[in-house]
DNA sequence: CTAGGTGCAAAATATTTGCACTGGT
DNA sequence: ACCAGTGCAAATATTTTGCACCTAG
């Protein structure tokens, strides 16, 4: 998998587990709080964490995109092309797909001579349940 | 325009000439950059500049997302709905719009029962001028 | 007059980096 | 043994905030 120059670590396996036994979406302080602390068992610095999220994302296993300011990563590989709905009142993010998206985003870049890489598109609002209940509490402000 | 509570004060008829006499998409250091330096005439201080900027986006004069790290702005007031390309040789922004994308989103939405404020759509790639030729160098780079 | 606005400096956030040490191969 | 990888702490980069002073209305 990553016979890629990289060197199998401790840290790597474990971070590689953690990332992959879950599906959401996250960011790198969110990782760091379900990881182990300083002092405890199969401990990662945050360098670490930083360094490695950013491995992952090149060597393909992860995407990553801003969203209010942090860095949002989510699985990639063998996982299909999406994108996202979020809702700023429980600030969680829906993924959908859509072929029709992709066709228009090559249109588009065709005419303008764009050779794409890629694109991200978020549609922000509010969710269904969060629009049925007003009472619904952030996830933040749970905490 | 800003009897919204707002009091006119000579940062704010500046920093309102000086945003809209250029039409480009700026970040706050950009923006900073074209002011004057601390101790000449009309100078304002970053702070005001990033608190002003929130407060325009409030107002409705100007838009913002996030790229690269940095917040971009760009002109909303009187400015119609458009989405982006992004050429990430050159870090020029080139706009596009498209009905059918709107469309598109809110379809997406009114499946998954979301309330709709709106959305961000930005292709990655490079640009027709950066295609051509590989040497052109990046803005920044310039500097 | 007085609440809102400003400048300054310090704080907060998120992420990166230099460096000495460690561990994979 | 050698060099990539790691932890730590300090550095960055960007934006926000507390506070004393200023000023538009």
């Amino acid at each position: 998998m990553q016979t890629r120059g990289l060197r199998q670590t401790s840290q790597r396996k474990f971070l590689v587990d953690e990332i992959f036994s879950h599906h959401e979406h996250f960011d790198a302080d969110e990782l760091m709080e379900r990881l182990p602390r300083k002092g405890e068992k199969n401990y990662v610095s945050s360098a670490t964490v930083y360094r490695t999220l950013r491995e992952f994302v090149d060597a393909g296993l992860l995407k990553s995109f801003q969203l209010e300011g942090r860095t949002v990563y989510e699985h990639d590989y063998g996982y299909p092309q999406h994108d996202h709905l979020y809702c700023t009142v429980c600030r969680e993010l829906f993924e959908f797909q859509s072929e029709a998206l992709t066709n228009l985003r090559d249109e588009v870049a065709a005419e303008q001579g764009f050779r794409i890489s890629g694109h991200r598109m978020i549609i922000h609002g509010v969710c269904r349940e969060c629009s049925k209940n007003r009472r619904k509490k952030r996830k933040q402000d749970l905490v």
